[in-house]
DNA sequence: ACGGCATTGACAGCACACTGTCAAGTTGAA
DNA sequence: TTCAACTTGACAGTGTGCTGTCAATGCCGT
């Protein structure tokens, strides 16, 4: 085991660089994998994402609200949203609260395609996890998730 | 806790997704946190990462090797290589054992800006790692490390 | 020595997320 | 009611990573 990253970490912050540069290369690996799941569908991991949180809201949302939702900015989430729309898998719906910020809604095709999705994202999700222990990826999940927290409160400039 | 994420996954595998989607809210916000810690010296986390890699190799690397460490394509590291000699932080050696493929060496203000940045990363990462006990960090790594492995494995394509 | 094969750098193009800015719409307080 | 502040969508531009392709180089078996 790698012990000191640059002197003067402390034995934790050590670990936290590791831990940090690991990241990095499973966020590379998993978006490879996602790439490769969603490839035979016709969509990528981003809209995939997108259209997953559409589907899965129980009411109507605008992008806005997906960005918020998913810790992304606005502007991101609007240009994959729109890419849905041209592909004829989202649609938008007035809002009458509000003129502008029109609600998103899930065409049957996005619906057929966020459910071949499901078909190959959970064997591929198990298989995934298999041979690692609940406790360990619940433990993993709730050291990102503290990670998440920090970094949200020192930084929130937003836009 | 929320349980299950679409129906089919086992305990494992729910958990594993939500671990999945955290991963990518924690890269998100990495980068951002890396953009603020980077930004006063005049460097971008790439360049800062590329440049750190460099800078802590015992021996020269050329391009191809550092993107290999890194576990980036061979192209994404170039382009940051490039833009650090355009800027006067890297250059290129010749290797007596290959024409094309150049050894990287620091220049003088690369190796100021790398350790102006390590003065700024190690008590950062210090902070961040506060409150969290070494033996979590080191078994949610572990966890990282081991999809890290599965997926290469699955992956392994290459160009 | 030769020739196939892997490695490497270079260039082009795509996907994705970010920031900055502007105008349209909404909301709430003076 | 009116006006300032916030929210939202739209557009432009940047940084980072990817794939695909090509030619140059090095390596190795025949």
């Amino acid at each position: 085991m790698r012990t000191g990253f640059y002197k003067g970490h402390t034995e934790e912050g050590a670990a936290m660089t590791q831990f940090i540069l690991a990241s990095f290369r499973l966020h590379g690996l998993l978006l490879a994998a996602g790439a490769r799941l969603t490839h035979s569908v016709g969509l990528t991991s981003a809209r995939w994402q997108v259209l997953s949180a559409v589907a899965r809201s129980s009411e109507p949302r605008t992008v806005a609200w997906v960005a918020r939702d998913m810790g992304l900015a606005r502007q991101s989430v609007q240009r994959v949203v729109d890419d849905l729309a041209a592909a004829g898998l989202l649609s938008f719906d007035p809002n009458p609260r509000h003129k502008r910020a029109t609600l998103l809604a899930i065409s049957d095709r996005g619906h057929r395609a966020f459910e071949a999705m499901t078909r190959l994202q959970v064997p591929w999700a198990n298989g995934l996890a298999e041979g690692t222990k609940v406790r360990e990826i619940e433990s993993a999940l709730s050291v990102v998730e503290g990670l998440c927290r920090q970094l949200q409160e020192n930084a929130p400039s937003e836009e």
